[in-house]
RNA sequence: GGCCCUAUCGUCUAACGGUUAGGACACCAGGUUCUCAUCCUGGCAAUCCGGGUUCGAUUCCCGGUAGGGUCACCA
């Protein structure tokens, strides 16, 4: 008998997937993965006033997009479906009848008001609402108009948390939930649990909000008689002013805009990944393969982090660094400047390698590529605003770009000849590279950075480089 | 308000009783014959507070404080 690692994430289709979502995905599949165990992917659709069209689409293509592909469940198939709660509902109310003959569950005859007005009482005298202290004598016999409550059994518990540790309650927390609604779905306090046992989910992995209700999940599995997972909290990912948790209101943004704005999936991956968690050694960037092979639960931070777009920046730019220019190409693709796309394209893998490394997102290609595909329409507070440049009078300037433009006419095309000439014009007009060479350097660009000079001038060509001369001279 | 969880540089974190409390991001300064970026060097910067336990506490215990979560016919 082996007890195979199965993971899952289940994500309500309510709207867009946000870093905290993806990364509790990340980590189920991650302990999948290293144990060759299962990640699922199942959908928690039992709130149909929640629902928002297409979302589902969209998780699955989050996933997709940042490589977490789940081996069951949607789209994937496997021997536990459906994966789709709402088309699970005879199973649910299968295991709802064996707790209504077991005297575990009973139909909640209160009109919503009812309900409300017993809440309110017990936020007038500051306590903590429990349905059980109004639990009804004689309930009715539960005709599915009504909701079907837990009939609980309250008692203190200890239980076992992966990344906090152990954990305890007193039975005050426990309480006569809602298993199915009176519109026939069942909540998610019941239908996670009969899932995740029928589908023999090994390991449950979820945010923090769930963990105060765990007590009565833990009771719940004792009245159902189910032997419970391995649980593990993550805790929360914080907004950058780190007071509560990401959300849609604070702008967090749906990881596909990430992407969109030039992060690399990879990017995202590692940065998700290492925040809130480390491998303890001082490694800052994980492949995905890294991550598979490193990851565990118990080295998950307990307190929640703060999202930090500073590092997911300069992270960027590191991955960036290591791609090479074939998968570079791939990537950048969609962010060439209009300009760009008629130009050859052996010319544009050379401005690639050029910018490589100025590269923070991709979405900085166009600044950084403009001036080799288009002329550049001449800035000359560039010059104004230089330290240097504009100690000097315009007569000065002309013969100093008169001088070059003699030069370049008879420098042979390659950077290093290029260099060769640009370090004797250095000697022939005895200027500092920091005057001679950042005013060729604008104006050939007309842009505020631009990579080294004689390889920007190289790529640029000798005929539009002499061109830029004469016209910044005329 | 009840219950639960958490607490190391501004930020992400390392140090499972003994360290000059380490690294990274950010920031600052310098270097790489020009700018920007990269890269290199250096700098700034932290154990929430108070009690214990101990020869010795960031680390263990208790109490404060602060932050977060939860108390739905949402997940």
């Amino acid at each position: 008998m082996t007890s195979q690692i199965r993971t899952r994430f289940a994500p309500s289709p309510t709207g867009f997937l946000h870093v905290g979502g993806i990364r509790t995905a990340l980590f189920a599949y991650l302990v999948a993965k290293q144990a060759n165990g299962s990640f699922i992917l199942r959908i928690e659709d039992t709130d149909k006033n929640r629902e928002v069209e297409g979302s589902a689409d969209h998780i699955k293509e989050c996933l997709k997009t940042l490589g977490i592909e789940w081996d069951e469940g949607l789209d994937a198939g496997g021997d536990f479906g459906p994966y789709i709660q709402s088309q699970r509902l005879e199973i649910y109310k299968g295991w709802a009848q064996k707790l209504i003959d077991a005297g575990r569950a009973y139909a909640d005859p209160y009109a919503p008001e009812e309900v409300q007005a017993f809440r309110e009482e017990a936020q007038t005298n500051k306590q903590a609402f429990l349905y059980r202290n109004h639990r009804p004598e004689n309930p009715p016999v539960w005709d599915g108009t009504m909701p079907l409550r837990f009939k609980s059994d309250p008692k203190p518990y200890e239980w076992h948390d992966e990344v906090m540790g152990n954990l305890h309650s007193g039975p005050e927390v426990i309480d006569d939930f809602i298993l199915i609604k009176s519109d026939g779905y069942p909540t998610y306090n019941f239908a996670h649990i009969v899932d995740d046992s029928e589908m023999q989910v090994s390991h449950v992995i979820r945010g923090q909000e769930f963990i105060s209700s765990q007590p009565n999940y833990l009771n719940l599995y004792e009245a159902l008689g189910l032997e419970h997972p391995v649980f593990a909290t993550m805790p929360h990912i914080l907004n950058e002013e780190g007071n509560k948790k990401l959300g849609k209101r604070d702008g967090a943004k749906d990881v596909l805009d990430y992407v969109r704005d030039g992060y690399l999936p990879e990017t995202l991956l590692s940065f998700i990944a290492t925040l809130g968690w480390n491998d303890g050694s001082e490694q800052e960037i994980f492949t995905k393969k890294e991550l598979i092979a490193k990851f565990s639960l118990d080295r998950v931070q307990k307190s929640g982090a703060r999202f930090d777009e500073k590092r997911l920046l300069w992270m960027n730019g590191q991955f960036i660094r290591r791609l090479s220019v074939e998968e570079l190409e791939k990537h950048i693709e969609p962010f060439w400047p209009e300009a760009a796309l008629s130009a050859d394209e052996d010319y544009r893998r050379r401005v690639l390698v050029l910018v490589q490394e100025r590269l923070k997102t991709f979405a900085d290609l166009p600044v950084l590529s403009s001036y080799f595909f288009v002329e550049p329409e001449p800035d000359y507070s560039l010059i104004e605003g230089n330290k240097q440049l504009k100690k000097l009078s315009s007569a000065e300037i002309k013969n100093l770009l008169s001088n070059t433009l003699q030069t370049l006419e008879t420098t042979e095309w390659n950077a290093q000849a290029i260099q060769v000439s640009l370090n004797k014009l250095l000697e022939s007009t005895g200027q500092k590279p920091g005057i001679l060479f950042s005013l060729i350097r604008i104006v050939t660009t007309w842009a505020p950075f631009s990579p080294q000079l004689n390889e920007t001038l190289e790529l640029l060509g000798q005929r539009k480089t002499l061109e830029r001369l004469k016209q910044a001279i005329s």
